[in-house]
DNA sequence: CCAGGCGGTGCATTCAATGCACCGTATCGG
DNA sequence: CCGATACGGTGCATTGAATGCACCGCCTGG
């Protein structure tokens, strides 16, 4: 998450062992991961524990696992680390300097166009600031910002909407995708049975795409029946250049522009309403300067995107 | 706010020096007060600064003084200490300790009868449940909230709401409290222009009960003359037992079975709507177990007290 | 103008944290 | 059944980061 790992501050070197401990899953790997000895990291987590007043790991014999105890001390730590993050970008930022640190996981129809625009954007602005970008399916990303790895998440109809908190959502219909001479290529307005009635190229269970692709197909008693199923959204943009099938995305991940040889309407509103896109944090989390700027701009263009 | 400082964790010790510097204004005295030498304690914050990256006092010719970047830092260290509480408070309930430790800003309405009565019935069910109850106005109860200083706060008709979490509501009406022989104790309905034609003794502007009542009286083309003004409630509840004056007080801070030689009315709401006492806790915190358990008792004895 | 209090610094000291060697134990593979 | 192995834990010597002491230059208030 962090630039240098060597930037960390000294006084949460115990918890950060910690980590590396419950990372490692045994005292002495996680020693050696650290470069110090087994025997000092043991006595540091013997001293912490100590002071903190029970056990944080369960000694097994083949090594230790985190107890309940221990996991809310790393979500503590964690949340410390952060806060912390941010606190130095806010200092930063009000001594001028606008450096900043920030990290995304988003779906992946997020990576072809728009992120690298957002981001080639902010930092034109802001050269001091950071990114790093996690590609995650809609419930790793809400893992992600509880745990604070990762600090935003923009993604396609999240499931479970505990401890995310939206910041902006845009409606996103589904949209086929096929080759500029596919048959379907002159229809005027695009039906789901169009579609599935030609060979097709589906995302997996896990995205959103397919399942309102699947709820939509059980509505009208059909079922998607993919020739390839795939977790790429990359592959089926380009597969459906080489095999005449349809493929499925959102419109934030295509562009008319960009991809010449293929075209893609939405398919109609009468067989599948739009899903949303949503921009989010992890809830009630004060978020760093350049982070909360950048969430800003994100969601702008995000309006911006939905007007035209 | 904790109960022993020596409880205190040691790797936050380079924090709780520099919140000692803050409040001592130099060096050589937060030192003093620390049992530690000043070129000890100067190393420490430079040490800080240092692995921190900036100044976080300004250095005068007579002491040193927080500048913004080490409001931000304290504010930071703060926040971890009260989380690190709550982390320790919920391990310990999980190991079924109960034990912990409650702080409560509140009104002095609370203090006669509600709050003895509230802190009592839940020590009995968990001795090892420790409080502190601080006594504030309703601006300084929030400011204690946002500097972790109290866990709740019980207050009415706080002003400013910014970071003030509500987690509970009742309404709570204005009423009048005079001696029993009291030419008003005989009026059926009591109305404002008959307490305002008879001497009183009201509290301070910086009250709700007050605000309340000049709000009520300009309406009606009157003003608060009060032959007493004070900042005690309890100066209040005794004095209109020796002049036969009329008082001001809610009625969570009255009881007619404790205090038989004197009487309360509500003021009709023809004249006053009535004001609300709230409960809250600063936005976005987690509270400790034994403090949201207790939250809770009191919520539910505050709809219980308006149900009857 | 000087006495006192301030932040800062060189130097010797100390003690908490570390590395090393080793113990007892549980597991796994032959 | 029995070495080989990896684990957590501990006594002991060592080391280096943090401390205390003495002192500097500075500024202010009387």
């Amino acid at each position: 998450m962090h630039r240098l790992e060597a930037e960390q501050v000294q006084h949460l070197e115990t918890f950060r062992l910690i980590e590396a401990i419950a990372r490692a899953g045994s005292i002495r790997k996680a020693a050696e991961d650290s470069n110090i000895t087994a025997s000092a990291l043991n006595r540091r987590l013997g001293r912490f524990e100590h002071e903190f007043g029970s056990q944080i790991f369960e000694r097994l014999p083949r090594g230790v696992r985190l107890n309940p105890a221990g996991e809310l001390v790393l979500q503590h730590y964690r949340a410390q680390r952060s806060d912390l993050a941010r606190v130095k970008s806010q200092v930063a930022d009000l001594a001028g300097v606008r450096r900043g640190h920030v990290t995304i996981a988003c779906s992946q129809a997020l990576l072809p166009f728009f992120l690298p625009e957002q981001i080639a954007a902010y930092r034109n602005v802001h050269p001091g600031v950071t990114f790093a970008v996690n590609v995650r399916d809609r419930e790793q990303a809400e893992a992600e910002l509880v745990s604070f790895r990762s600090d935003l998440a923009l993604v396609f109809e999240p499931r479970v909407l505990v401890d995310f908190e939206v910041l902006h959502a845009i409606p996103q219909p589904v949209c086929a995708l096929f080759a500029r001479d596919h048959p379907l290529a002159g229809r005027s307005e695009l039906r789901l049975r169009d579609c599935l009635d030609h060979p097709h190229i589906a995302p997996a269970q896990k995205y959103g795409v397919r399942g309102l692709l699947d709820m939509a197909a059980k509505r009208v008693g059909r079922s998607v029946t993919p020739v390839v199923e795939t977790e790429s959204f990359e592959l089926i943009r380009y597969y459906v250049r080489q095999e005449r099938a349809v493929g499925f995305q959102i419109p934030i991940g295509l562009s008319s522009e960009l991809d010449t040889d293929m075209v893609f309407r939405p398919i109609s509103d009468r067989d599948m309403p739009p899903g949303n896109l949503l921009l989010g944090q992890m809830r009630g989390r004060v978020l760093s300067v350049a982070t909360s700027r950048f969430a800003d701009q994100v969601a702008l263009a995000l309006v911006k995107m939905s007007d035209a």
